[in-house]
RNA sequence: GGGUAGGUGGCAGAGCGGCGAUGCGCGGGACUGCAGAUCCCGUUUAUUGGGGUUCGAAUCCCCACCUACCCUCCA
């Protein structure tokens, strides 16, 4: 398959030998608050690449990091008078708790940064005795200028980048753009012992002290969010490479556009964030993974309450013809072939899901039809379901409480015979407002959710 | 100022040299106690503009205009 590597700026074709682990690593979030859309949007698609990957029979290792110490997370810890490791605990359960509703299964090992504090002062030594690093009274910095290749990720010349640098201005620092690597400790603040002094690591470095205690110089592909690639995954190969003195860091970077919410895009300051939280309250966790599926996951994309509403249209069709099957014993033959082949085939074009998105639709089409038919299909129809879920993860398969409810279908079904409408309509409405759908067909009704 | 990706119907969104997918929405019909779901038909010139290459371009080339994102913490 191909994918769009954001280094070579072109799609490269995906280089998995047989049986060989294929090492990814995407950068989690920094737990200071509740996950949003955005993140839902990120992690969905690595999951989604990830399920697929597996599916295809390869054998993806997925590391994602946490960063649980950084300015933000001090910040909140002060501002609720707490130690700092009470909000990046609350916030990363919060966060391991979202990605278990939206389905994000698919991360082998989640790296807290400060499990790895060892690692990141072996890096930073490293670096120093190469040259790379100098230290200040407040830290320890990378000298930017020593790395001759810095800028090549974001495709920027760093005499350009100084031109437009809008970064504080810090007396310390040799050059506006060298980034921390240590935080010498300021009162109040939590830290480590170092060579430098008590102090916390800074933010790039976390990330290859993990991949390098993981995978070693080299791994093969790179996540995040867009935003990530200037300067975070920028300074991650400076200072890999640096170490190293073999690139590539990795072979394949890959990026994930933003979001905007309602056309306007979300930032703190115009508090428009929404949470995934939110959102979970009123919709399914396939809905949401379907309204991603059918964007492109580079584009900058405008998440939208009248494309959740479209997206839970296609996932209740889904759960309607699984709830149909979910007995029948799975079948694979020639539609199962045709209709697998046309969902998956768009993924090995990088990951273009709305194509897929288009094929499930035929099949939604085709199913339908076909379930009211007695030939059966039904076996292929399960197939293929189960195959649609396990890359995709959009097929709902929660079960209803079936006792009970039958003897309330029973009643009503009942009362219909005897054209008591008030009683059946009731019985109706009230299961509605339970969550749970009764359809009528003949005298036969169906119930789903 | 520099970098990157784009501009396709009312909306979302594929196609990337040869009848312009798919979903939503909208209109009509079938079915239904009603509703919903589902099915069928329709939505007449939808490819930013202008040049060019070609037998043929949304797809390739050039110019113009416009948009989003990044260059600062951010998924």
């Amino acid at each position: 398959m191909e994918i769009f590597d954001t280094l070579s700026n072109s799609l490269k074709e995906l280089k998995t030998a047989n049986g060989k682990r294929f090492n990814v690593f995407v950068c989690g979030p920094t737990v200071y608050d509740k996950p949003h859309l955005g993140h839902a949007r990120t992690y969905i698609f690595f999951d989604i690449f990830i399920r697929y990957l597996r599916y295809k029979g390869l054998h993806p290792f997925y590391l994602m990091n946490i960063t649980d110490i950084d300015d933000k997370i001090i910040k909140k810890a002060n501002s609720e008078n707490v130690p700092y490791d009470e909000i990046s605990r609350r916030y990363s359960a919060e966060f391991f708790k979202i990605m278990k509703a939206l389905r994000n299964e698919s991360v082998n090992y989640y790296a807290f940064a400060t499990d790895f504090i060892n690692e990141i002062i072996s890096q930073i030594s490293r670096l120093m005795d190469r040259g790379y690093a100098y230290e200040t009274s407040d830290g320890v910095y990378y000298s930017v200028e020593k790395f001759a290749d810095y800028g090549k990720l974001s495709h920027q010349d760093i005499s350009q980048l100084k031109a437009g640098a809008r970064v504080e201005t810090n007396e310390n620092k040799k050059s506006p753009l060298d980034f921390a690597l240590w935080k010498k400790r300021k009162p109040n603040e939590p830290y480590w012992d170092s060579p430098w002094g008590e102090g916390r690591p800074g933010w790039h470095i976390e990330d290859t002290a993990i991949t390098e205690r993981f995978f070693g110089y080299h791994y093969d592909l790179h996540g995040g969010g867009i935003d990530l690639i200037f300067p975070h995954h920028e300074a991650e190969i400076a200072q890999m490479e640096a170490i190293s003195g073999k690139p590539p860091l990795v072979d394949y970077w890959v990026h994930t556009g933003h979001l905007s919410v309602e056309n306007v895009k979300m930032s703190k300051s115009l508090g428009n964030f929404i949470t995934v939280e939110e959102i979970l309250k009123d919709y399914w966790p396939e809905s949401i993974r379907l309204l991603f599926i059918g964007m492109n996951y580079r584009d900058t994309s405008n998440f939208s309450m009248d494309g959740l509403n479209n997206s839970q249209i296609i996932a209740e069709r889904l759960t309607w013809i699984y709830r149909k099957v979910a007995d029948v014993e799975t079948q694979r033959k020639e539609n199962y072939e045709t209709f697998i082949n046309e969902i998956t085939e768009p993924l090995d074009k990088n990951m273009n899901t709305p194509e897929s998105l288009a094929n499930i639709n035929a099949f939604i089409r085709w199913a339908t039809n076909e379930l009211g038919k007695t030939d059966g299909k039904n076996g292929e129809i399960r197939a293929i379901l189960d195959d649609i879920d396990s890359i995709f993860g959009i097929v709902r398969k929660a079960p209803l409480p079936e006792g009970l409810l039958n003897t309330v279908l029973e009643i009503r079904k009942r009362a219909r015979a005897n054209g008591d409408y008030g009683t059946s309509d009731k019985i109706r409405s009230d299961l509605s407002k339970l969550g749970i759908k009764i359809e009528d067909k003949g005298n036969e009704s169906f119930a789903w959710w």
